[in-house]
Formats: C-alpha cells, sequence, structure tokens
DNA sequence: CATACGTGGCT
DNA sequence: TAGCCAAGTAT
C-alpha cells in the first residue's frame, strides 16, 4: 500500500467489499451497489437491539423478532408483553419498550413508513444520534457520521489522540465526521465498525492487516492498543435482596410484572423485597410456608452485584396473593423472563418439583 | 457532565 | 477470577 498522511474512505471501502460480515440484516455491499436497498424497518431494528451488545447475541432475536413481526405495523400492533417476553435476556429493556413507542409512532405519525430524514428520526423515542446517523447513512445512504465505541476507537487510534472518554467524544466526533464520504455511506458506516470489530479491536488489535495502516498515528508510535483511554470505572456495591416463588397446586407459578420504568422496567419477574445494602425485610407477596433455597442466586447488573436469597412455597388453590398472579403453565415460558428471574427460577425447578 | 440501565463472552 | 467490553439513550 502507499504511504498516505491521512486515510481515505475509499480504502477503507475497498476492503469492506471484499470482507463485510455477513449479518441477516445487512444488504452486502455487492447487492447494494446493484440497488438493493435495505428494509429502514430491519435497519432500525437491528440498531437498538446492537446498543451496547454484540451481534452475536443480537442475531437470534433479530431472526425472532422479524419472524413474528415481519413489518413495523406488524410491531406496532403487537401486545407489550408480547414484545417485552420476545426481549428478555437481551438486556437494557428500555430499549423494548421505547421499540414499541417508535414503532406506534411511525405509524401514527409517518403513515408506517420510517421517516428518510435524520432530524425527524432524532424525535422518536429510543433513537439517539448514534441510531439517527445509522437509519440515515444505511437504509437512506445519506451522508451521516456514524459515531459509535468502534468509531471513536478507531478515529482515537488514527490520531493518536490521549484524551480520555467521555471528553473526547467531541473531538473523535469531528475526525470521524472529516472521513465521511459523500457517496456510499451505508457501507462507509458499516465498514468503519465492521474494523473496529475485527481488526481495530480493544485488545491485541491487528494492525499488520489493518486497511489503514499506513495513515495510523497510533500505530507509528506504539500506542494503538492503550488507546482510546477511558475514565476510570466506579467499583460496583453489593445489593441483598428476597425474592418468592410460590407454586400453586395446578401448578401455576405466582409472577408480576414490573412498573415501566427503572431496572428491569416492563419485565416480568418474581415478587420480592427491595434491592439494597442493607438486609432486606421480609415481603412475601402470600401468607404460606416459604422454605429457602440453600444457594442464593447471584446476578451482576450495570452497577451493582445481586445477592437474591430465594423462598419457594407450594400453595393451595384458595390462595390469594397481595402482588402478582398466578400464571398457568401453559401461559409460562421461561424464556419470557430477564435472566435474573431466570436464574431464580433455575435453582427453585429442583425443590419444587420435590415439594409438588 | 454524571448516572442508570443487562447480559454474555473473553482474558 | 474479577474486570473489561459491546453497533447508546434517557434523564
Amino acid at each position: 500500500m502507499r504511504e498516505t498522511e491521512t486515510p481515505r474512505a475509499a480504502d477503507l471501502l475497498e476492503w469492506y467489499d471484499r470482507n463485510a460480515r455477513i449479518m441477516p440484516w445487512r444488504v452486502p455491499p455487492a447487492a447494494r451497489r446493484a440497488g438493493t436497498a435495505p428494509d429502514p424497518y430491519r435497519v432500525w431494528l437491528s440498531e437498538v437491539m446492537l446498543q451496547q451488545t454484540t451481534v452475536a447475541a443480537v442475531t437470534a432475536y433479530f431472526n425472532r423478532f422479524t419472524a413474528r413481526w415481519p413489518g413495523v405495523a406488524d410491531l406496532a400492533a403487537a401486545e407489550d408483553g408480547d414484545v417485552m417476553g420476545e426481549w428478555a435476556g437481551l438486556g437494557y429493556y428500555a430499549r423494548a419498550r421505547n421499540l414499541l413507542k417508535c414503532a406506534r409512532a411511525v405509524v401514527a405519525e409517518h403513515g408506517g413508513t420510517f421517516p428518510a430524514d435524520h432530524d425527524a428520526l432524532l424525535k422518536l423515542p429510543g433513537i439517539g444520534p448514534y441510531t439517527a446517523a445509522a437509519i440515515s447513512a444505511i437504509a437512506f445512504d445519506l451522508p451521516r457520521t456514524v459515531v459509535d465505541g468502534n468509531v471513536e476507537r478507531v478515529m482515537a487510534r488514527l490520531h493518536d489522540i490521549h484524551t480520555p472518554l467521555p471528553a473526547a467524544k467531541p473531538e473523535l466526533t469531528a475526525a470521524a465526521a472529516a472521513l465521511t464520504p459523500e457517496r456510499r455511506a451505508g457501507d462507509y458506516a458499516q465498514a468503519v465498525m465492521d474494523l473496529g470489530a475485527t481488526i481495530c479491536t480493544p485488545r491485541t488489535p491487528a494492525c499488520g492487516i489493518c486497511p489503514w495502516r499506513a495513515p495510523c498515528a497510533a500505530r507509528a508510535r506504539g500506542t494503538a492498543a492503550e488507546l482510546p483511554k477511558k475514565t476510570p470505572k466506579k467499583a460496583k456495591p453489593i445489593r441483598l435482596g428476597i425474592a418468592y416463588v410460590a407454586q400453586r397446586a395446578d401448578g401455576a407459578l405466582l409472577l408480576e410484572r414490573r412498573e415501566d420504568r427503572g431496572l428491569l422496567g416492563g419485565m416480568l419477574g418474581w415478587p420480592g423485597s427491595e434491592w439494597a445494602e442493607e438486609a432486606p425485610a421480609p415481603a412475601p407477596p402470600l401468607d404460606a410456608d416459604w422454605q429457602a433455597l440453600p444457594e442464593e442466586a447471584r446476578h451482576t447488573f450495570t452497577h451493582f452485584h445481586l445477592r437474591l436469597m430465594v423462598q419457594v412455597a407450594q400453595v393451595g388453590m384458595e390462595a390469594a396473593p397481595r402482588r402478582g398472579a398466578f400464571l398457568p403453565p401453559a401461559d409460562f415460558r421461561p424464556s419470557d423472563l430477564p435472566t435474573v428471574m431466570r436464574k431464580v427460577y433455575d435453582l427453585s425447578r429442583g425443590v419444587l418439583r420435590e415439594m409438588g
């Protein structure tokens, strides 16, 4: 490769033409050139799922969502609980709540078609600067600059920027904007992200095979692996709680729908105590012969570790819970539970079988 | 600008 | 193992 002073979008696009990763929502570069445009609904859905989430984790969810709800109008007409259940396990559940709000807004305010307009996209629930730019570029080929974690890392290395994130964000955004081409904006956006995901990786980047190795300042100075700098994170405290798993004589399980805000908002879960650093006060959802499991459920969230004591009970058909409702076995899918609640269920299963 | 908000995989 | 990391958004 010829030595260059500044990186060129054309070099990256040439690499992308040969190395684009295959993903169910992606139109490969050859097809894109031939005139096949991506479905904005699928672009939007994939981008929301990909927020802070790996391609490997998203793929199965994307396939299930698009099989069940092929278009934005189908999703807009779905029951809230069905969408939350289908999202269970993917995390950041505000995304699912905003996904539904967004689908309904697209139907109600945009005639069921995603607007090909960056500012209009930005006004929709769950669509921020990154996602608005990604949909603009990938779905509509508008020359918007996409700035995600990959782009930040690639720009920090290309220009050997040592300012720690998030303070470096404006500088990195400006660097990314300066490189964005007018043509093939969608392919270019996906190319930078593929580069970050496969070559310009957080640890041990593969600089030797990078299409931008020649103009990369960090590679020249040997600082690539330590960029981007980040401000240190705070330690996670430990919170304690109690979860209550009640099984009725017909096998129905006592579950409740959590409020539509905050942690696990809108998701199905076991009734329980508050989660706090202090030992929790008991909060059984009904009076029964509760039995503590020998093992607690452990789970780590973004900002704290959780240790849940699990209490189980078998109750009669006359049981009248103060919270939640009994869900018959036919209506209960463990996969509808967020992971922490599924851990509680998995710990309880054996004991419930013995008791029942 | 800082914080809340999940999860699974990798080192 | 404990920590870091992933195609961020809302407040």
